[in-house]
RNA sequence: GUGGGUGUAGCUCAGUGGUAGAGCACUGGAUUGUGGCUCCGGGAGUCGCGGGUUCAAAUCCCGUCACUCACCCCA
């Protein structure tokens, strides 16, 4: 086979869909209850979009994006995340004149081109929700507790919520040179990736993993102390208020982003279940208060978070299989198929989901179809049912069979579902 | 970008120098127009691809491609 499906990107066949379904109307269900209303941005944007959101020396822009130019004029992107396209429709669209505070949600596929891996795409789905308008901190804490809510809904259960802050600008520079300072005398210990991370972004050195830059980075002063006395108010409104939702959490002081746009809040929910393999996160999420304004709008708080969707079908407990037939109509002779049809018909304009095989076979190997699908009930059609103008009705979970007249089919087999 | 693992039937895999296999799935049958269980039968594979060694290669060697897992990073 030559022509496959690309690197890191893959099928979701039927017998996968139902699982996706579930998840996708249980999202809608729960953030619809919030007040979230459904956004759908293109997917592909100006690559500019990506660049100034995310932060030029994210791994995102540096290394994973899909770019290209279009027929030798604009560079675009097909989206890495979703955050950006929604402010870029906020301000594009000058929502804030319309509404004090929006809320909004999206559905759809993301593209970054790393190394696939278990539970890493290079074309996968997420579910986010974005609030603008809403400086916080209780919005921030009614999210985390939204989505926490749903993800045990999804009977999810062994999960950890991480929260933390960076505050804003101030407290960012602050840190940054207190953390600057710290780590300079121990440079040449640090490992060469964090070596460079000092000069792009040393907030970043506190998430290494090498054993020894992590023992340099657990001495490291918190990010924690650094918060301005607004910053801290917000933190410890928001901690309030989950301790008050009754929300489990725990305070994370190096929660690093690989997004730049983050300011005060950030949070983080990582499944610990079996199957889930080494990308055990969720979610992920937090406050971006000066993007808004950055890509050209009025000055607009912001939070938002994104879910993996894969991620989540892993961690979700798997559901006895349905059916997806209701009905199976069985031609006892090559004669009958078109009154099979005509029946397939009748019952379908009724509402049941109805399947037959016409290209006939033997009754054994129809009734076997049928039960291959997983039908409820099989309906058998032969000469002599069509002269006397019934069918035979067989239940085959219960292993009854009743002669019905035809107009009355669809009735009895709907009552039969019901059982 | 780095490292490991694996490529044999639609799927899961066994087969380490001598005729290509199993289970599941698919399909036909076990006397009249009745599924599941059981039994019998059937179709199905350039053994990833290219080269080499050998009388002989799925098996040994070299290369290559693909998939996969992990690191990095993230959702």
């Amino acid at each position: 086979m030559s022509l496959r499906a690309v690197k890191g990107m893959k099928d979701i066949l039927p017998d996968e869909i139902s699982k996706w379904h579930r998840l996708e109307t249980a999202f809608r269900q729960r953030v619809e209850r919030y007040g979230f209303r459904e956004v759908r941005f293109p997917i592909v944007e100006p690559t500019a979009l990506f660049v100034r959101s995310i932060g030029e020396t994210t791994d995102i822009v540096e290394k994973e994006m899909y770019t290209f130019t279009d027929r030798g004029e604009k560079s675009l992107t097909l989206r890495p995340e979703g955050t950006a396209s929604a402010v870029r429709a906020y301000v594009q669209h000058s929502i804030q004149a319309k509404e004090p505070v929006t809320k909004w949600y999206y559905l759809g596929p993301m593209y970054r081109r790393e190394r696939p891996a278990k539970g890493r795409y290079r074309q996968f789905y997420q579910a986010g929700i974005e609030v603008f308008g809403d400086p916080g901190p209780y919005v921030d804490a009614e999210v985390i507790d939204m989505v926490v809510g749903f993800i045990s809904s999804l009977g999810i259960t062994d999960v950890e919520v991480l929260v933390g802050s960076i505050g804003g600008p101030r407290t960012r520079e602050r840190y940054r040179d207190a953390l600057l300072t710290y780590l300079a005398p121990h440079r040449a210990e640090l490992c060469s990736d964090c070596q460079r991370r000092m000069d792009a972004n040393p907030l970043r050195v506190l998430d290494c993993k090498v054993p020894r830059c992590a023992e340099i980075a657990a001495e490291a002063p918190s990010m924690l102390q650094y918060l301005t006395d607004d910053d801290r108010a917000h933190f410890e409104g928001l901690q309030e208020a989950l301790t008050l939702l009754g929300t489990p959490y725990r305070v994370e002081g190096s929660l690093v982003r690989g997004l730049d746009y983050y300011t005060r809040t950030l949070f983080e929910v990582l499944g610990k279940g079996e199957g889930l393999g080494a990308q055990n996160a969720l979610l992920g999420g937090g406050r971006y208060d000066q993007m808004v304004e950055s890509l050209g709008g009025p000055d607009t708080p912001a939070i938002g978070f994104a879910m993996g969707l894969e991620r989540l079908l892993m961690a979700m407990p798997d559901e006895g299989a349905g059916s997806h037939v209701d009905v199976f109509i069985v031609a006892a002779q090559p004669e009958v198929r078109a009154q099979a049809a005509l029946l397939g018909r009748e019952l379908r304009d009724a509402g049941l989901r109805v399947e037959s095989d016409l290209r006939g076979g033997s009754l054994k190997s129809q009734l076997r179809r049928a039960d291959k699908m997983n039908a409820r009930i099989a309906m058998i059609l032969g000469e002599s049912e069509v002269e006397q103008g019934v069918v035979q009705l067989k239940d085959l979970r219960e292993q009854t069979q009743e002669q019905v007249p035809r107009p009355q089919a669809a009735d009895r087999a709907r009552a039969l579902l019901q059982t």
